[in-house]
DNA sequence: CTATTTAATCCACATTATGGACTTAATATG
DNA sequence: CATATTAAGTCCATAATGTGGATTAAATAG
């Protein structure tokens, strides 16, 4: 059984929660983390410009030619770049050799837990997939420590497995079907859950993250969309993150982004948070199911294709109203795009129309232009991957922790 | 007639938008910038912990005492900071010497147009206002070039006053009542603009900001409340500005915020955006004062003093629906508080019940606790004293420009 | 008056980036 | 084929900045 100490993934408990982007004394700068700030920079531009040569770096990111070497080096030998043939066609002068961001060496474990299933991913430095599991089981009818026991198991294998592979995993998230603050899990209603600190019953180090927030930042770096939309992400619940100019918008508390409860008709029928008229009531998976009488989102869309009556009008009923939540979330948020994930992503054919309609007659007057409605590209997948991502994504705004002359954090 | 050429504000046009966040690249870090970042650290400690000593501000910052000694000597030669008598009480040995933040060199411009009004302030590095005028004018009446012309003369008139209180007017913000995107006013109703670029309409350069933007800013740095909270300023239209750990939110295009076309009732009145039941044709001025039957906000007020039926019920209505659209925004930007300014301050005594009913009971099954519902403390002066404040933030955020020292911006 | 304590400054040193010289490896040209 | 040209990458002396410990300064305690 291996334990989870390849890299700097330590053995232990923690829940780094991933609090308020408040307002912290910025830091002083030293001459290391100068020197830190720096490798970010370099390798941030490595990924952003494919394959460059050093001398290409330098000109683009405005250090000379010695520094970028020297921090070239350093990322080489941390296996966190390669190098390969530079792509030249009839230039003269010495050729350069380019570098690349290399996968073979860091990666990240995504988690998720949903009502039916646990599932667990790996992705390289490159943001390639490099493994993928799931499996079905009903979270339903177990606590909270015996499913993450579960989940333990299957991280475990799937960190073995990496490392089988060559990879060292540098830190996991983990997906859950809820509003998270700092770490604890409030409230999940899918699972029966509350209040649980999900992170510290396993035994490495995970922050514990909103599904929903994750399948937007899933959305932004495997989905290959812009860098700012809203992607709603609605199973039983209805969520949306929210990313703007690539971050992740999350709110004072963290709560941001919870769409299903957004008001659509005050005087509606009363929902479970208290409140009355809720979107969730229109387009959240119980009600499409009920008003079109499928037992699933798979039967309801078979429904769909021949044409059944009931389905079509519940479609039309759940894209009319989750138009009118999305209008005043533009109104609110003001993204660039609109995706729609989730149950409503193998919907989209026909709430697209509707969702449509309502924005563009709502929202022209207002701006220059309404937000482009776009269907996610990814599956169910869109958590598991966005929490690897959110991983990969430090390592890369911060390398020097991951080079092999660190410091051991002796503080 | 005096030249805003005080200080690094000098003579030009330049249309500062303040763009999207976007994913710009990093910056490489040199020697003079790492020498930036940490004056930086060290007036904004001085900010945030008032007299402090150079040894307590080596202890706060991790900086050593040699390194603190020679940023606070360059601060003391720039005016940004002075010394004053070391407070104890008593202790042994030598005392320090007490650094405070200084409001007698730097100062900032803050200036807004409304339908009937222009206005300017001054503060200086303290946030203390050091002059205030405005002047009453009907902007509706006549073009763009005017109403600036006579803006400009109203700028001038006050930075020249404050050079003779010995300020250097480093800056200046426009407060404008629409949304704007990249220094462009796309709309403002009140004043029947469309597609102004202000800023170049005036002879120094200014950054034009949405006033619901500014007025939670305001807020913000005047009011001295939280440093999360959403604040809801009408007038005719209804906006919001969202302050989540001290940073206005923008959204993609900086249009975020526009509260008052949330949908309330999907199937309510026409509003003049093209959709129907807006918030504004609840609780906007003019759904409010035809309701009541009032001339004015001051009218309506003591129609409600008085007792009068008409005035309770508007108020009551106006009420539940903002409660009904701040329950969406709630759910969607998850603030820590929400702050009523513009026209809702007067009428919060009226207001405020509905609005706290309405959101507890739709909220409160989802999250922990029920944002507070405060008054702004703030006047009308909220978005002009905000635009002042944004520049004074910027110079503590980064006084190394505005250093004797400074390079002459060669590049 | 002396010891003690803390503030502020001074000075030698470590770290990091710079800029120009140098080396290397390719193409162009005669 | 030899040589010039061009551009990539490395080397080395230098500059900028912060560090850490020693030193000086200014107060209280006994």
């Amino acid at each position: 059984m291996g334990s989870m100490t390849t890299g700097s993934m330590t053995t232990g408990s923690g829940t780094t929660g991933s609090g308020t982007t408040g307002s912290m004394t910025t830091q002083a700068v030293r001459h290391d983390s100068m020197r830190a700030r720096n490798l970010a920079v370099v390798l941030g531009e490595v990924r952003r410009s494919g394959p460059v040569t050093r001398a290409a770096l330098a000109e683009i990111t405005g250090l000379t030619k010695t520094t970028v070497s020297k921090m070239v080096g350093d990322l080489l030998e941390a296996g966190m770049v390669a190098e390969s043939a530079a792509p030249r066609d009839g230039e003269r002068g010495r050729p350069g050799t380019a570098v690349s961001l290399s996968g073979d060496r860091v990666a990240a474990l995504g988690l998720e837990i949903t009502a039916g299933h646990l599932s667990a991913c790996v992705a390289d430095l490159t943001l390639t997939v490099r493994l993928r599991c799931a499996q079905a089981v009903d979270n339903r009818s177990r606590p909270p420590v015996e499913t993450m026991a579960h989940l333990q198991e299957l991280a475990h294998r799937a960190v073995d497995e990496a490392r089988t592979a060559g990879l060292s995993v540098v830190g996991s998230t983990l997906a859950v079907p809820g509003p998270v603050d700092g770490g604890l899990l409030h409230t999940a209603p899918n699972l029966g859950w509350r209040g649980v600190r999900a992170g510290d019953l396993l035994d490495f180090p995970v922050t514990v993250e909103n599904e929903a927030n994750l399948a937007a930042l899933g959305e932004l770096w495997f989905g290959g969309g812009p860098g700012d939309f809203l992607h709603v992400s609605g199973e039983t619940g209805i969520g949306a993150g929210l990313v703007v100019g690539g971050e992740l918008f999350r709110g004072a508390h963290g709560l941001a982004g919870e769409l299903g409860h957004v008001v659509v008709f005050p005087d509606g029928p009363d929902c479970r948070c208290g409140g009355r008229g809720c979107l969730e009531r229109y387009a959240g998976q119980e009600a499409l199911l009920r008003a079109s009488g499928a037992a699933g989102v798979p039967e309801l869309t078979e429904l769909l294709r021949a044409g059944e009556a009931d389905a079509l009008r519940a479609c039309e009923r759940a894209g009319r109203a989750l138009g009118v939540a999305l209008t005043s979330a533009v109104n609110l948020m003001d993204p660039g795009t609109v995706v729609l994930g989730g149950i409503f992503a193998p919907l989209f054919e026909w709430v697209a129309g509707p969702v449509r309609e309502a924005m563009s007659t709502r929202l022209a007057g207002m701006r220059r232009s309404v937000p482009e409605l776009a269907v996610s590209r990814l599956g169910g997948d869109a958590a598991t991957l966005g929490g690897a991502g959110r991983v990969i994504h430090r390592v890369i705004a911060d390398p020097a922790p991951h080079l092999p002359t660190a410091r051991p954090a002796v503080p």
